[in-house]
DNA sequence: GATGAATGAGTCTTCATTCAT
DNA sequence: CATGAATGAAGACTCATTCAT
């Protein structure tokens, strides 16, 4: 699966088997299937069975588009992750801060890492029952949050550069900040605060951002 | 094995909680070696069968110990946090936090926290792993994060009562540096990293917290 | 189970789990269902499931008495192969050869391995089936096969000290009438040839052994 | 791939035995992809995919030359039983046995028969394997034996006829050398025996068809 | 109270074969 | 004729839980 935006392709491209349009088809739908299975019921409860079910496909299909289950799953987790932390990495290009309101920009960016949240809650709860038990989610999930970390500490640098801000260990506060905020928004969203809680929070953690990475006034 | 068989028992003898010698220590024994089995193989991956060989019963009397697997678990889940939260709950007293030097009070205290995460690992990841899956478990996380997070909103008061903190929101602002500093230092303690990283966040989340809840002098 | 005959064995004697009279009455009826059931369908046609029923148990049990299905044909094959052996170890005895008579001997001896592929024909194909495929089982029949040709070596080696037989390789000549006869005996008996076919072989099969061993009068 | 599309095929034309060259060539290839596959892997563990895929073709095509997997063993063991039966039958020639050294004629015979063991060993293994299981396997090989035998019959009889071999009955003779040879070498060679081991056990089967079919001087 | 034999529903996975394109 | 995607029956094995002894 594509994982990646990948708008320019070469024309011949094609990743794995699928050479026809079935098979092609038949694959999103078994990662359909799955995806929306994972979400509603987990991923121990989901059987290959309901997959396939689901999918409109026989149990064998499953296994000649993956080797098992967790192959599944896993595609999908990159997916889902990659997605959302795409919608992330777009809010932590420095172009887009203005230095006119650092803490309005942050506060944004930790909103938008709060909304995220929302989407395919179920699979980000799989992400986190996994990630101690399945190495490869866990380098699946890492591979991606380091590109994030990586993108917070060059944000930091240019802060930095602009006399804005104040790190004393950049790579430190990129982990403490984004372990952090992803955990607070996880932990709030996927556990369903309301409303009001989570902007408290999104408020609080603004603050306690701000108060690390922005020089004062 | 000691004592005389237990020929004359008392009329109405209960057979819940541990009423005899024998079954205390029965049950102790089940929940030591469940617990290490859990340490080393994790949940789904222990059986009943290994929990009773380990504490040298037959597996059906783990049965008349405990309603089920999950029973088990939930007990030792239970303890373990309670006992690492208590060492943590101690650090918050506000009695203990000397004026001069806050920022080292703050320091030791995430220090505290990291290092608890050296306790035990095996079931702390338990605990992630099933914190959304099963409702018990979260709830008894939660009870004994409710405490954690009171303690810390009262240290937010008292800081604020001798014009030393500064906290909009304590509520919100104990839920952020709770959520925020027990998922750096599991991630970071439970994931294996080098003490130099673990020092280097350390450093930093105090600033983090430093920065959010201190009066800049 | 007991293999070999262990005529007198110590007291609390009990070899694997079976402690309890009926655990060892369950394995027996599922030893024998198995038995019964590979004798009459063949190995990879017996599912673990008709095993289980026809021994009057669930699947599961099946699964606390052996590993696996692969198990209960080792040690069935150990047994049949073992009891098989057995009837042919007695006759080897050199005490039991008259001098008067060695052709006679010598075909009353083929008579008799003739006469034991009789024995759970069924089960001994499965041993061909599988002697190139699983090494066990083919562990399992070379370990009787070496008593067997020692003993043919031996008797050999006694004709040869009273004067009465030639042999110039006695270990090359116990191999190959070890597996000349067996291997005449299994296709004319497994393969279901008439009465008459089989005496002729016998015949013909002690000519040719008599030729081979004994000292032309 | 060669070839036009089959855009104008004739109209009757033929499905089953093979009248084009591609498609003679395609099959050819089928059954040595089958025969290196079976060789290697053994029966059971070759699939059909595998078959197709080293033969360059899609699985469809194995059953348009083909009914099923089954089949394509029996063709290729008629084959290999077959050419092997073949070396065996010259030298059982009557006209070849010089009357000077007819032990030496035997032993030469034996020879051929044990070296053609080395000839596809894993193909052999697979007849022995399925002799039992599959009638038609046992009927391929038994038409090749039955030539085998008949073969050596006709040899006994020619000895016979010049005063050389002393044969009281022919039929049962070649039954009980053919299969004491044959299973002799198989299970020597098949197993892996030393060259030395092999070599005694020829001159000791020598020994013991000369005893049988050989007049004494 | 303890024992441990027995349960059996539930899962994943394989692969020969078919048939629409 | 070839393709290869799809089929789906079948089977081995697991393990939390029960209950007769």
């Amino acid at each position: 699966m594509p994982g990646a935006p990948a708008r320019s392709r070469p024309p011949g491209g094609g990743q794995r088997r699928p050479q026809q349009a079935r098979s092609r088809r038949t694959r999103r739908r078994l990662v359909e299937a799955a995806a929306n299975t994972f979400e509603e019921k987990g991923y121990d409860e989901t059987t290959t069975a309901e997959i396939a079910r689901r999918a409109g496909v026989a149990v064998g299909t499953v296994y000649s588009y993956f080797p098992d289950k967790r192959a599944i799953l896993l595609e999908i987790v990159n997916d889902t992750v990659a997605q959302v932390a795409e919608l992330i990495l777009e809010r932590l290009d420095p172009d887009l801060w203005s230095t006119d309101d650092l803490r309005g920009s942050i506060r944004e960016l930790i909103h938008t890492i709060f909304t995220t949240r929302r989407l395919r809650p179920g699979l980000q709860r799989i992400v986190w029952e996994r990630y101690f038990k399945d190495a490869e989610v866990r380098e699946s999930l890492e591979a991606i949050e380091t590109r994030l970390m990586t993108a917070v500490k060059n944000l930091l640098l240019h802060l930095d550069s602009i006399d804005a801000g104040r790190v004393r260990d950049p790579d430190a506060a990129a982990y403490v900040i984004h372990t952090s905020v992803e955990w607070t928004a996880s932990r709030l969203i996927l556990g369903g605060a309301s409303e009001a809680r989570v902007e408290a929070a999104v408020e609080t953690t603004t603050d306690m951002i701000a108060g690390l990475i922005l020089r004062p006034a």
